[in-house]
DNA sequence: ACCCTGTGTAACAGTCGGTAACAGTCGCGC
DNA sequence: GCGCGACTGTTACCGACTGTTACACAGGGT
């Protein structure tokens, strides 16, 4: 995810991790000289593609808000994560004649399309490219291990407690306060991507609030005590 | 959720789909015509390497059982997956400089160590070698994703049954009885993998003996209903 | 033989899921 | 502007599943 334009990451609630070595943002002017970059604008609920459609592209988000989810032929679904500007969507489906999942805008969104072929041979000249594409996707199994490790070893009011923190430290990067911002989705994708119900994210959101951790408002969230929540989600203390 | 069709139910199976299922196996000639591949043989309880170790290769399972396990700096631990002949391992931490988590032999086993820097030269010169492993990554992606599926969705008996499903297919991928096989790691491990407890393998296991689905006699594993095991696991019934 | 680890079983406790009723918000049409 | 209806979010209660704890047994290694 966190990938090309942005520099690195790893998901802060979980494991601080180092820096991606030497990983930079990305010059997209450069890459667009190779590569045909198309701009797409959503609208919420519109998708970026679906299971099952030729893959044919991968997507780097310039703006927006979107989900990713996994399902199975059985009707199981599942978010698996949440992109935002900077992030690449697409890559798990590299290496596949269709794509593996859906991807949904939450908000109004736009993201550019990079065609991978075209990528894939870019990366033959711009060696620096190959190198950021690889380690975007090695980031990208970082930040799922990540949370595994989280959803295996958490409780319910901790894993919401660890998405509070990832959901600031993400705004942060982005230049956004990580004390205060909205939400945008809704208690039901929290709980699709953390593993429980939606009942129990409102009612550890509710427990948060009652303990002066965060102030919540529907899906407008104030951290108060984050050092209180860094120890709620079994993480050391860290600083901000 | 949208029922509307352009869906093709893609999800493999199981989350069982391999890092190199996608792009087949790398061309080891050619590869240790551009880089230097070491042999290394480990026994049971010995690491390929830890977290915090300099990064330098990545490495191919040749032989032998290993497991990947995540830690958190608050000493939480768990096992995000089983590594056997042909598939990747270190992949993960491209891009760092010291290893992001630990990998340990569960069995003698023999791994071939490829130099990092080296294997991303030659892809310069082999891009066939560069589809492969940033389809390796990307498959690699997707098993993770798959079993976050599995585990937000199941139950603690239905996620064992998918286990053995996915070893099952495993051992038949490798040539081995998909009907018949030991199991190389105890119930912790696999207990830490599906993020619940060993009481809780060993109970889901006994309840499974008892239907009639498998016959354990402690590692050893028979499964004598296969679709009843796929049934309970949520998936469709397949073949084999 | 001994110890130590891994495995199996059981009783009990706690968290979380299931269900349902209710409240607040938003969008829509009148 | 107002009211209606659908959707999202909140809270409560109960029960099931899983975690906890404890103990016994088997197997391998010393």
């Amino acid at each position: 995810m966190n990938a090309l334009a942005t520099h690195v990451p790893m998901p802060a609630t979980l494991p601080a991790q180092q820096a991606m070595a030497a990983a930079g943002p990305i010059d997209i002017e450069e890459l667009s000289r190779h590569v045909q970059v198309l701009r797409r604008k959503l609208a919420p609920g519109q998708h970026v593609y679906r299971a099952g459609q030729p893959f044919h592209a991968i997507y780097l988000v310039h703006a927006g808000f979107l989900k990713t989810c996994e399902l199975s032929e059985d009707g199981r679904e599942r978010v698996t994560g949440f992109r935002m500007r900077g992030d690449l969507v697409g890559v798990e489906s590299i290496g596949l004649a269709h794509y593996a999942c859906d991807v949904v805008a939450l908000d109004d969104s736009e993201i550019w399309e990079l065609p991978y072929p075209p990528v894939l041979h870019a990366c033959l000249q711009l060696p620096e490219l190959q190198i950021r594409l690889t380690a975007a996707l090695a980031g990208e199994i970082r930040n799922d291990r990540a949370w595994m490790l989280a959803l295996g070893t958490l409780t319910a009011e901790q894993r919401v407690a660890a998405f509070l923190l990832d959901m600031a430290e993400r705004h942060l990067r982005l230049g956004f306060s990580p004390r205060h911002f909205l939400l945008r989705m809704g208690r039901a994708d929290i709980a699709s991507f953390l593993g429980i119900k939606h009942e129990t994210v409102t009612r550890a959101l509710s427990r948060l609030d009652r303990l002066q951790c965060i102030d919540v408002q529907r899906r407008e969230i104030r951290l108060l005590d984050t050092d209180g929540l860094r120890r709620m989600a079994g993480q050391g203390e860290t600083l901000h």
